[in-house]
DNA sequence: CGCCGGATTTAA
DNA sequence: TAAATCCGGCGA
């Protein structure tokens, strides 16, 4: 875990890490780095706002934001204090807790894609708007501990950044273990 | 103050 | 391929 580093490398290093909230412990596999105010695919780009205010904070704070209505999306903030670096947890495999997950996700049986989404990881650790802000290396709640990297790491553009700029879709910032298959669009992924 | 559209998921 | 569903940010 090297939270403090470049949005790329702060990325990678969350792979494999793990993400543990009572019972339920899940180990990162796909990631999505955000590059701050100068990132035209982050929330950062307008600015300091409500919303997006722990952003700008500390790294090792969650940011959560509600989408498209209905869907709560984890990112882990990094970079140093004030420059609004984030990486967005894209996909999970679920370690410990199967069946708080499976009740959360409304599933009756583990697939690969339980938690492949970052939608599906918000739901899988039950998570809200409670949970912005919260920091991450504290014990208690929601929590972010070390776990082994991925032996293989996989690159490509970030989903669903359509408005952003060609240039900041085209950034080669989407990272996943190469090999579990708790990733969708593998084919979007190249080895780095 | 109203409109636009989104770092998505699911089912048809 | 489209519907579900809501709120943030921008322009008026």
């Amino acid at each position: 875990m090297n939270l403090l580093a470049a949005p790329a490398t702060a990325a990678r290093s969350l792979l494999g890490q793990l993400l543990v909230r009572g019972d339920v412990t899940l180990r990162i596999t796909e990631v999505e780095a955000y590059g701050g105010p100068a990132d035209s695919a982050s929330h950062a780009r307008h600015g300091r706002t409500a919303r997006n205010a722990p952003m700008w904070g500390p790294p090792g704070r969650a940011y959560l934001y509600f989408c498209y209505g209905m869907h709560w999306m984890l990112n882990v903030v990094t970079g140093p204090e004030g420059e609004a670096l984030a990486v967005l947890i894209r996909s999970a495999e679920v370690l410990t807790g199967l069946d708080t997950v499976l009740r959360r996700r409304k599933a009756t049986q583990a697939t690969p894609t339980l938690c492949a989404g970052p939608g599906k990881v918000a739901q899988a650790l039950g998570l809200d708007r409670t949970f912005d802000g919260h920091d991450l290396l504290a014990p208690g709640g929601l929590e972010l501990r070390d776990g082994p990297s991925p032996e293989r790491i996989v690159a490509g553009p970030r989903l669903g950044i359509g408005f952003a700029t060609a240039e900041d879709q085209a950034r080669p910032w989407r990272f996943a273990d190469g090999d579990s298959r708790a990733v969708l669009q593998r084919k979007a992924l190249a080895p780095t």
